[in-house]
DNA sequence: AAGTTATATCGGAGAATACCGATTTGTATG
DNA sequence: CATACAAATCGGTATTCTCCGATATAACTT
């Protein structure tokens, strides 16, 4: 499907550790997970776990299609219960889960509350993974 | 936090039908959600469905730390094993997850099998998220 | 104040996921 | 062929998530 090379890196933001490590042990070594290299690869935490509430968030078919529909400007919560088609308190506590995400922002007027994109890098992170989504 | 203009659109997407709306209907109308041009903002169901694919997937921490930990090139199974300090049959099924939904391709080698980052689509969508997600 | 509409929160049942030991499959090697 | 190691799959339990009715809060109306 994809241009890949058969062996080394697949793109070039590593620091060459992955590809020398492979070079560097033997062709026909009988084990490969006692490396304390591996140390390296771990991720830091607060990354993992910033990255992991983001994605937990948009994990949801109801959260997406509200931001869907939050593409196109603002709309109050019982414009989205319309647009879902959904219960009342369910949609109000999808909406606050994507506040307290950061993913959307409020604005209250009257009786009402409208909700917008906080940060069009979410609609970024929409298109991204739409498409690697569809040619998978 | 951000820079939020404070009415309006939030980026520079939208067809205009959001903001139109909000100002062509009456300032004191008492009901918002009575409205046919919701329509509108319904999302495709298959762009939905690949997004959410994508993002089900990824909505797993040990799931995002294998991706993390290929950011520095392949790595075999075991030493993800390693890695993350976990048992082989849980990185094993979260491998074939991450398999299915396209974000890993794999090379087997010998005994071996080598996964790697499929796209480094993916590896921007990792980084968007981070960057959402720590100044939330 | 009483009524109406919009939204938030609570609570608990049902569904989906994650986890991990045990077993199976695949590949090399003595 | 027996053994050893890598990896995949199976089965069941534990945890988390989703959903939605019921209830609470808030703002506007008469």
């Amino acid at each position: 499907m994809s241009d890949l090379p058969s062996s080394g890196s697949t793109d070039g933001t590593e620091s060459a550790s992955g590809t020398l490590r492979r070079l560097e042990s033997d062709e026909a070594g009988d084990s490969c997970c006692d490396d304390p290299i591996l140390e390296t690869r771990r991720a830091d935490d607060e990354t993992v776990a910033a990255e992991l509430a983001v994605f937990k968030t948009l994990a949801n078919e109801k959260r997406l299609r509200i931001v869907e529909a939050l593409r196109g400007g603002e709309l109050c919560a019982c414009e989205l219960e319309a647009i879902l088609d959904a219960p009342q308190s369910t949609v109000s506590s999808h909406l606050s889960r994507l506040r307290e995400a950061g993913i959307v922002n409020t604005r209250k007027e009257g009786k009402w509350t409208y909700y917008r994109i906080a940060d069009t890098a979410s609609l970024q992170l929409l298109d991204l993974a739409a498409a690697l989504g569809d040619d998978s």
